[in-house]
DNA sequence: CGAGGCGCCCAG
DNA sequence: CATCGCTGGGCGCCTCG
């Protein structure tokens, strides 16, 4: 496209845009806008109003105003109705354009109650998501050229399979034999191309992962038993406790779903690949040959003599549910009734009897013999063992030793009554077999002591001396497992049993993808943080609880690690980089939660290019019911309720009577004195942009804008406020002054330090911004600038300079006249961003290598 | 010296 | 073709007041 023409098009669609503006503000009505407002939001709004010096507020205030309007009147629809429909669309914005069908009406409504926006009108083309449109003529189709244009169907589909459908099977197609072609082709998603930029693929990956169904059925399994009912057992009851688990669960439900192998004959393994691919489950001929569930396929296939064929056989995890229903079902209808029945797994449960002496003692070895049979006989096939004694970690070791098949019942009197029998016992386990025992704590064992091998010599080297076991592992480890060597459970290990209730309550919500992830832009990711805050808001919505704190885990590939792991789409080696949020206020929305990720992202500033791993942690969870009503709306206020004259009497003439009114009915005084805010903000913003480098201005203003974001949010000023409080100004100067080796010891080779150097100045920044930093200390950091100038490191200037601007533009409303925020924007004016400038040539080379934040 | 945060560890 | 390396909770150690 030539620029002749391409200066058309914008002309063109700038007419357009005015055509617009002259219809909308007939239908404004600032009375019914401002009366659905909340207190907070009118007092901002007042000011934002106050503080534009465009005053004309026909255009962007009107279309603002419009936006608010229409997002609190969709809240309203939305509540009113008390339908709860799953935020499909959360993080959506949609513009209706000409005809549809369904609709403008009904599409609206439809989107909005499924958690998505809508405008009415194209105020800012940027905050819309998609465009949705049957038919476009040429112009229009230059106009949205670079946008998302969809079909409506897009809409009413994602709805009826109640989730985000890929937009692009509804990409509104550009000419008629394209879309005829399409129609042919009647398109089924090409589910091989599914990858990590694709709006599904979290959950096709959460699909095939097997990990990902563990942790799930196991969260289900638990919310269940908490619905039911069950008998207790207090302290001191005699206890009968089975553990029940299938052998080699995945493998036998696969082979049963497989009539070309013999699960007796065939070594099989359960698997997705053929190479790096993880063994889930293998049978016990696989077993025989020495291969080991988690262990790659082509490993396996390395210990099998040369005539004997690995059988790899896909997951059937549909299949692995429906034994396992009927497994649950089979020990909860079991005739002699288990007072409790702990879900350990899907495939996995420990079922306790109350020994109650009034009663004819109970035949443990009989209800094994009844259980292992009716499973067998009602899964058609699969089987399982049970370890039964008087305490968990013995149920446990039996049940080891009951494995494959089988069944083995000792009590504690039994097992330890004579101590060679014990002994020899123990002898029979490597120390890992003890629950809570893995690698780690076998290696610091073995770092005592490289001879241990069984538990025998671990009871017989720390024999009596539980503090040597304790210095070696830790304190409650190391009574953990001496516990064990006596044959007994410690407190922790028993709590499942005890208390069961308190045991299972879910206390926290995570999200977390290693595989798979490979972007190059940070709007790729900004789209991923999106959908895995829609999958998380989900499920804490179906909780009934908001979460007040949130933690990102990022992995970035370690700086020596190939581009490439071993692993196809794995994430190879990599350094874990974690920034946890407090959000003040409990909250459920996707909104915030998704900007606060999408900020903490760039706080860890991980190249998106580096990075192969993406966790979300919702660490504080709270009841919804109890942060609900006037407490939440009185929080959300940072501001007394007052309003500044000035700021009022600033306003256009015509929309005074309109506020005026309505601050009279909520009570709100408005205050005289002199103004305490300029529009200077602006000017500084401005400033700043225009001293950047062209290149980088727009990743800048994407920043920006999700600052602007979080403003609107209020939730960050009143995290920032109470944090401030906190914060000791002397501390921090100390803290730089008192070590003046803060900037010294920088290696340039290891870049997790920066991480830390751009959080302490960040914490600098806000605790001076009323008084200003210390001279001296501005002159250590301009010394590390320069060396970092030195080093051909300037995109760490730039991250740096980034982090500073978006931090006084967050702060500018409360400190804009402050003198320390004042000293702040000179630094970065005068020093930092020539620094930049000057070493625009060198930037753009090394950016390609280091950082790739292109827009 | 207790509370709380961070990160490692473990299980299935 | 590959491949689907999750997720919740405990513990140890550190820091802060």
């Amino acid at each position: 496209m030539d620029n002749e023409e391409l200066l058309k098009i914008l002309e063109s669609t700038q007419e357009e845009e005015n055509d617009r503006l002259k219809v909308g503000p007939e239908e404004y009505d600032p009375g019914e806008t401002l009366a659905q407002l909340s207190d907070g939001v009118l007092i901002e709004y007042i000011a934002n109003l106050s503080q534009d010096p465009r005053k004309d507020f026909t255009r962007e205030e009107y279309f603002r105003d419009k936006e608010i309007k229409q997002r609190e009147h969709d809240e309203a629809t939305r509540q009113e109705r008390g339908e709860i429909h799953p935020p499909i669309f959360a993080g959506c914005t949609i513009y209706i354009n000409g005809y549809t069908k369904p609709g403008r009406l009904q599409l609206h409504e439809m989107f909005v109650s499924y958690g998505g926006n809508f405008l009415h009108y194209l105020s800012g083309k940027r905050k819309i998501t998609h465009i949705v449109a049957t038919n476009l003529p040429l112009k229009k189709r230059l106009e949205f050229r670079n946008y998302k244009v969809v079909r409506p169907e897009w809409i009413t589909e994602s709805i009826d399979q109640e989730k985000l459908l890929p937009w692009q099977n509804y990409a509104l197609s550009w000419d008629q034999e394209q879309k005829n072609l399409q129609f042919k082709a009647a398109s089924p998603p090409p589910s091989d191309t599914i990858d990590c930029k694709d709006p599904n693929f979290i959950q096709n990956f959460f699909e095939n992962s097997r990990l990902h169904h563990l942790s799930n059925w196991k969260a289900d399994l638990r919310s269940k038993f908490l619905n039911d009912t069950f008998t207790k057992p207090s302290p001191g009851d005699s206890l009968s406790i089975f553990h029940i688990d299938f052998d080699c669960f995945f493998a036998t439900v696969a082979a049963l779903s497989c009539n070309t192998c013999d699960i007796d004959r065939d070594p099989i393994v359960v698997c997705h690949g053929t190479k790096s691919s993880d063994i889930a489950s293998c049978n016990y001929v696989a077993r025989k040959y020495g291969i080991r569930n988690g262990m790659w396929v082509s490993r396996a296939k390395t210990l099998l003599p040369p005539d004997v064929e690995l059988v790899c056989l896909p997951y059937n995890f549909e299949q692995i549910e429906n034994k396992s229903k009927i497994f649950y079902e089979v020990l909860k209808d079991y005739e002699i009734k288990f007072d409790l029945i702990l879900p350990i797994s899907i495939d996995e449960a420990v079922c306790v009897i109350i020994n109650n002496h009034s009663i004819e003692p109970i035949d443990c070895d009989q209800i094994c013999r009844d259980v292992r049979s009716q499973i067998w006989e009602k899964t058609k096939g699969c089987t399982v063992s049970i370890g039964c004694s008087d305490f968990l970690v013995l149920s446990r070791l039996n049940l080891k030793l009951a494995k494959p098949n089988g069944y083995r019942v000792l009590t504690q009197d039994q097992l330890t009554k004579d101590e060679q029998f014990w002994d020899d016992f123990l002898a029979k386990f490597s120390i890992d077999d003890l629950p809570g025992v893995g690698y780690s704590i076998v290696s610091k064992l073995r770092a005592d002591n490289p001879e241990l091998d069984n538990l025998l010599q671990l009871k017989q080297y720390y024999h009596n001396s539980l503090p040597l076991l304790q210095k070696c592992v830790g304190k409650k480890t190391g009574n953990k497992i001496f516990s064990f060597l006596q044959g007994k459970d410690d407190q922790e290990s028993s709590r499942m049993i005890y208390q069961p209730e308190e045991f299972f309550a879910r206390k926290s919500l995570s999200i977390e993808i290693n595989w798979g992830i490979r972007f190059d832009t940070v709007q790729e990711i900004d789209d991923f943080i999106d959908s895995c805050a829609v999958y998380l808001v989900r499920k804490l919505i179906d909780l009934n609880k908001k979460t007040s704190q949130i933690t990102m885990k990022l992995m970035r590939r370690s700086a020596h690690a190939p581009i490439e792991p071993a692993k196809y789409l794995g994430m190879g080696e990599c350094d874990a980089l974690s920034h946890t949020s407090r959000l003040g206020i409990p909250t459920s929305e996707v909104g915030v939660i998704a900007t606060e990720l999408k900020c903490t992202f760039r706080l860890l500033a991980c190249p998106p290019k580096e990075l192969r791993g993406v966790g979300v942690q919702f660490n504080k969870l709270v009841e919804v019911s109890s942060s609900v009503g006037g407490q939440q709306d009185k929080l959300r206020l940072p501001f007394q309720k007052t309003l500044n004259f000035e700021l009022f009497n600033n306003l256009p003439n015509d929309v005074k009577a309109d506020f005026s009114k309505e601050l009279k009915r909520r009570d709100i005084i408005i205050t005289g004195g002199p103004s305490v805010r300029s529009s200077r903000p602006t000017t500084y913003q401005e400033r700043f942009m225009e001293e950047l480098p062209t290149q980088i201005r727009n990743e800048v203003k994407h920043d920006m804008r999700i600052t602007e974001k979080i403003k609107k949010t209020k939730l960050s000023e009143l995290r920032e406020q109470t944090r401030k409080k906190k914060e000791s100004i002397k501390n921090v100067r100390a803290h730089l002054l008192g070590r003046e080796s803060l900037f010294e010891p920088i290696k340039f080779q290891k870049e997790t330090r920066f991480k830390d150097i751009c959080k302490i100045v960040l914490d600098w920044v806000d605790a001076t911004l009323i008084d200003g930093p210390h001279e001296k200390d501005l002159e250590l950091f301009e010394t590390y600038l320069d060396r970092l100038s030195d080093a051909n490191r300037v995109p760490l200037i730039l991250r740096i300079s980034k982090l500073i601007s978006t931090r006084l533009n967050l702060k500018s409303n409360y400190h804009g006249e402050d003198s320390g925020f004042q000293e702040w924007e000179r630094f970065l004016l005068t020093v930092i961003i020539p620094k930049l400038n000057k070493n625009k040539h060198t930037f753009q080379t090394v950016r390609k290598l280091d950082i790739d934040f292109d827009l």
